[in-house]
DNA sequence: CGAACTTTTGACAAGCATCAACACGTGTGG
DNA sequence: CCACACGTGTTGATGCTTGTCAAAAGTTCG
């Protein structure tokens, strides 16, 4: 791989070459977008529904999350992305906002406007197929949600969000051993899974007297890995995650790894 | 546009188009795929989870459904698919499939290797594109059934999905007046939005009941659609539609158009 | 005409929502 | 340094929406 000093879209680059393969050509050509990096608070809207979305952001470090309002005012949060996670793709490819990003945390972003990725995706077929590949398993994963929220009782959707917020940690290369970011209130948990707080406040305390996991502030713990999994019904597949062996395949046996450097 | 003597893959061509700008170049590419005609029954699979998916499918005519089930056995149906969408994109790019693809109604389908289209993609930026737009509006599909699975009752929740299925139609050029089709079962109703049988059938008694509209076998009819409109607080936005003063339109302002021949 | 689905009905149970307080930690300004 | 507001987590009491179970009625099709 090419390795040029350490850009910062180099995050980038890494998650798409995690599911696609690209040249050494392609990478340099990711690392060269345009680009405008900024810090943004927790809270913060990178764009709101009803927009006209003209730029693309890629998460550098922190956590964020998009969401939608329905007529009556409850909300529905449909995703959450971390570092290394293209967001609002969806928005900006489509022109006009159908929903909200916002910031989850304290959060440094690379904004790079969408006609340069539109470009680059005309000029690089292979570029093409990585962000339509990144789309896809947006789409997968959306579909997971969708059937974790239909189908699946309070305490099997919280231990699955918690299963996925660890595995794509790991995945990212951001976790650390057992321990894993946990950026959201139990209000935003329950707008994740069309719960109420306080069943979310609930359905925790249960988990955490399972000693399962525990949560704190913006931290969490996993203390059983596997049964937290087979509770949530957890399978990494729909992640889409390659199957490594330093890391997936030992979550997948034997809990969450020590960690291993990228 | 090119009148290549009516390709079976016009249907998709045309789907394609009204999202995307195609050169007539583009178009005809489009209708070259290699291809095999097929009809299927009612129930058959196009791929099962797990399954290597090596081939794309255009829906020609009928009705087709993306379902999974959780590790208890219960389904989450999670997109209905009708005339001129190309379904298990999802699956086939991805290499492996992680949801089943199944017929909900007789159909024919065309099916394409899944390597023509990825080439298709890489000789034709504005395919790509297309195709891309094509997986972003799914997500786009995907987010707005989380939010009505999550955050609606189920009087909502069924509502907007007899909304979905008429404005889809509608777009598709297959919605005759008031009529539309209704390819499935009450037992298929709650799995796409995560109620039971029983619970859809009283709730759609209550729609009945209100003369918002009427069901049938394989029909429904749309009695008042501004009103179904409101209580399954629908918006046609996240379909990302082009806006067409002769239906769509016509559907916003007053209900149902008579139908406009395409 | 009978088998297999589907739709419909009724009685009852349960999971989760709702409402309302209170506890706790954190940051802010006096 | 304390007082205070504010956001978040926690708890309890209560009730409604929806699920569950079971059976009957209607439909489709060989």
């Amino acid at each position: 791989m090419v390795q040029t000093e350490k850009s910062p879209l180099d995050v980038i680059a890494r998650k798409l070459a995690r599911r696609s393969d690209l040249t050494d050509e392609e990478t340099a050509a990711i690392l060269g977008l345009p680009h405008r990096i900024q810090r943004m608070d927790a809270g913060a809207y990178l764009v709101r529904e009803g927009d006209e979305a003209d730029r693309c952001c890629a998460l550098l470090s922190g956590f964020a999350y998009r969401h939608r309002t329905t007529g009556q005012g409850s909300r529905q949060i449909m995703a959450i992305q971390m570092e290394g996670d293209l967001i609002d793709l969806q928005n900006s490819m489509l022109g006009c906002a159908d929903h909200n990003v916002q910031m989850l945390t304290a959060v440094t972003v690379a904004l790079i406007p969408h006609k340069a990725i539109a470009k680059l995706a005309d000029d690089h077929p292979g570029i093409a197929h990585a962000l339509w590949r990144d789309t896809l398993v947006d789409g997968a994963i959306a579909r997971e949600w969708m059937m974790n929220i239909g189908r699946r009782d309070a305490r099997q959707r919280v231990a699955h969000l918690l299963c996925e917020m660890a595995f794509r940690q790991d995945a990212a290369g951001i976790g650390d051993g057992p321990d894993y970011g946990w950026p959201m209130t139990q209000e935003q948990v329950g707008d994740a899974l069309g719960l109420t707080a306080v069943h979310v406040n609930r359905t925790l305390q249960s988990l955490r007297a399972d000693k399962l996991v525990s949560t704190g502030r913006s931290n969490m713990t996993v203390m059983a890995w596997d049964r937290l999994q087979r509770v949530g019904d957890f399978s990494s597949a729909y992640l889409h995650e390659p199957v490594r062996t330093d890391v997936s395949a030992q979550i997948a046996r034997r809990g969450p790894p020590r960690m291993v450097a990228l």
